[in-house]
DNA sequence: GCTTTATTGATAGTAATACTATTATATTTG
DNA sequence: CAAATATAATAGTATTACTATCAATAAAGC
């Protein structure tokens, strides 16, 4: 275990074998990822995802057992990124409400350019986040698959910015529907800016976004 | 025609045969609320739909050329029933203030309890906006199906209620992102509320999801 | 009332999807 | 070097998402 390496902790019970443990894993989830943003997630199988990387769909069903487990391993691994840069961002910041407010743009700022963590394309996952992710818990399934675990990742990021809500005001009573309304209220313009634009007020990459949640926040608290 | 009925406007293009017009249509929509509700649109099928109504698949697909349409055009109708008593709701009401209330309280509350709208149960399509609607957008043909018109009556509901917003504040920069972000916020807290509790900080049915979205919008926009 | 037309029912068929299973061939590890 | 493990290659099945055809029936026009 290389310990420069940083730690993404997934629920076991999201893959059947960790695709993180083999180069044909690893191929499995950076071509996915690719695949899913270029044709979107119903158009996505794993029969095409095996032609572009040259194996058998049979040996892609052996590390995921279908794609909507393949979805909700990907946001998975992305909440859990979030966190690590988010515990990372606020260490040693001594101020309650810079705390909030570098937390808050962390989520809701605009979708870095290119950038990749080990084989993992962040910029393309991220859009897969704003695109797909709503997918991963809008099933029949829900229920089973969040006692089981499956949506953690995501849900200890809400906690923990709505525990720095609270500790700027103890008193606050929504703090979680403050922040999940935040996270994916900023998704979700993300999307309307590319595609449904009467629906948001900015222009593709503009900050309006961070602009306008921030100040939601602090208002919306005080 | 019936003067007295309410008039919903729907997208042409959104049906092959107009599923008012005939009993086997009004069985499509009905039925076909009440099958998705029950397993999921993932799972309906218009095979299982036409079991259910006891009419062979392709007399369905006479009506609407796929799934993925009907579902669009059963959000189209559930937005213009909206802008319909959103309409309704805040003529004669002087104080623009107050309108905005309404309108937003007209967004924001629970699910109706088992009411119905000529043939279409409310309580049942409002069930499948919260947790379905997502998926009529967010798929690859986003852009041309919006260029065909086919999210306009939702277009027209944020269009309302950000003019409610301007007239309190004409100064406000963000009058559509802020509506959208209460109309899908709202929708997605009553979701979380049944299926991902820790995500929210309400309970079912209650009233706090009004309360919420109403304080946070009078603050942000004075 | 009878014909034309539109609507629905019944049935069949196809390509793609979402898997499962089996066996052979590599590759790694003890 | 043997044994275990991983992958490739191939085949097969039930379901999905349609399209096509034709017969039966109901409605509309004359």
């Amino acid at each position: 275990m290389n310990h420069l390496q940083l730690h993404i902790e997934i629920n076991i019970e999201l893959y059947s074998k960790n695709p993180d443990s083999s180069e044909l894993g690893r191929k499995i989830i950076s071509n996915s990822i690719t695949l899913i943003n270029k044709i979107g997630f119903e158009n996505f199988t794993f029969k095409k995802l095996g032609l572009l990387i040259d194996s058998p769909e049979s040996s892609i069903y052996r590390y995921f057992k279908n794609k909507h487990i393949l979805l909700i391993y990907l946001t998975s691994w992305y909440w859990s990124w979030v966190e690590y840069q988010l515990v990372f961002s606020i260490t040693n910041v001594n101020s309650a409400t810079e705390r909030l407010t570098k937390a808050l743009y962390l989520l809701t700022k605009p979708i870095p350019i290119d950038q990749s963590v080990m084989y993992i394309n962040e910029s393309q996952l991220s859009e897969i986040i704003i695109t797909e992710s709503v997918k991963a818990y809008h099933t029949k399934n829900v229920d089973s698959e969040n006692k089981k675990g499956y949506f953690q990742t995501y849900k200890k990021v809400v906690q923990r910015v709505s525990d720095l809500v609270l500790e700027i005001n103890p008193f606050y009573k929504y703090p979680h529907m403050l922040v999940s309304t935040v996270i994916e209220g900023a998704n979700q313009q993300k999307y309307f800016a590319q595609h449904l634009p009467s629906l948001t007020d900015t222009k593709k990459g503009a900050d309006t976004i961070s602009d306008f949640y921030t100040k939601m926040v602090l208002e919306v608290i005080k």
